[in-house]
DNA sequence: GTCTATACGGGGATAGAC
DNA sequence: GTCTATCCCCGTATAGAC
């Protein structure tokens, strides 16, 4: 994706790479990084279990790699879709995206979520790094409203987490083809976390 | 727990057959039901492998068994704590229910969440079942308060499953001795689900 | 009820030919 | 870059002695 073309003539790097990254995030999502082999993934991708060994050192570092992209994926995502704007149009535009982007990557999401019980501490501790990161996108948001006297919250840190687990949780049931679409939820979400907010709520001494 | 005295003189089971689960619970909640083998948990207890066996017929079974318990207990344990009462004070008991049964119980709601893909379609279709039940609890609490005019929301489902997701979330960042204790993140929560009920909230035409 | 011993399969990872 | 072959270890589960 982000490296120019390589020349090696006759080989199939440039397909068989990115289609073991695929399988395996698939595959770890399905079953879960421990009960899925090499073996596996390898047969799936159409070659031998030892030539995964190309494109990574071992399992291990291959789960991180998918979480590792994924997060920054999801950041870079986000901060290209945030813009300058009200608390309000923020929050809400959070709201749309977190629940976009994770619909439509279900599997890294899910992986992201799931198996970080399987990380090295290092490796743990720089995917913890990342989603903190990303948390801190819409406490900043937070903040800013509250600052502004548009939100009412009695705690930042606390609503910023309680509106993640109220958006992230619509993976585990959404399904394509249900009784709402994707924007749907979204619009039903964007007045829920409004809610959380205190957005409109009656407020004295403000002007 | 609920039988009777076991009279096998000489036997241990009374106190091996419990620690098998305890040891099993904990393990599959730090490590995954994939990670941990039957040899790690027969160490952990201190018997041989084979001994297991005397206690559950397979190891799949025994993560069936620990969930099925979870929630059966999970859901008699409300049923035992909800009192014919307002939907606002019903709705503030689950929610301080909610999170107090689960960040006590921690190990056995991680694992009902997270091993789901471990079990036989069978088995996953009976969790599944109960899981439903408990939602419904809330569910039904909510139904009660928009007939009664006290609640106001757009989709009663969706307000449900965000509710779930927002308080189940806790799980994932309480820590004992941290800024908050239990009652306190219960007290935000609290007024935090109550605004996404619409308590409160202006209305017309309502006696 | 627990032990030892073991069957049998599959795990991750590497070596060396092509 | 991929293959075949293989190392060595560990998985679940069972059998039969005590």
């Amino acid at each position: 994706m982000q490296r120019g073309m390589a020349r090696t003539t006759g080989s199939h790097s440039q397909t068989t790479g990115p289609r073991v990254r695929a399988v395996a995030e698939h595959l770890f999502a399905k079953h879960g990084f421990a009960a899925v082999s090499m073996r596996q993934i390898a047969a799936e991708v159409g070659v031998q279990a030892g030539a995964l060994y190309n494109y990574t050192p071992d399992k291990q570092t291959l789960l991180f790699s998918l979480m590792h992209d994924h997060m920054v994926e999801l950041i870079a995502a986000w901060d290209a879709t945030a813009t300058m704007s009200t608390p309000t149009a923020s929050v809400a535009a959070f709201t749309r995206f977190h629940i976009a982007y994770h619909l439509a990557r279900r599997d890294a999401v899910f992986i992201a979520y799931m198996e970080l019980r399987n990380l090295s501490p290092e490796n743990f501790a720089v995917i913890e790094g990342l989603r903190k990161a990303y948390e801190q996108r819409l406490e900043q948001i937070i903040r800013d409203g509250v600052a502004q006297g548009v939100f009412v919250v009695a705690d930042t840190r606390i609503a910023t987490l309680a509106i993640i687990g109220m958006l992230t949780e619509v993976t585990t049931w959404f399904r394509d083809g249900g009784r709402l679409d994707v924007d749907g939820v979204a619009d039903l979400y964007v007045a829920m976390v409004g809610r959380v907010l205190g957005i409109g709520e009656d407020r004295r001494s403000v002007s």
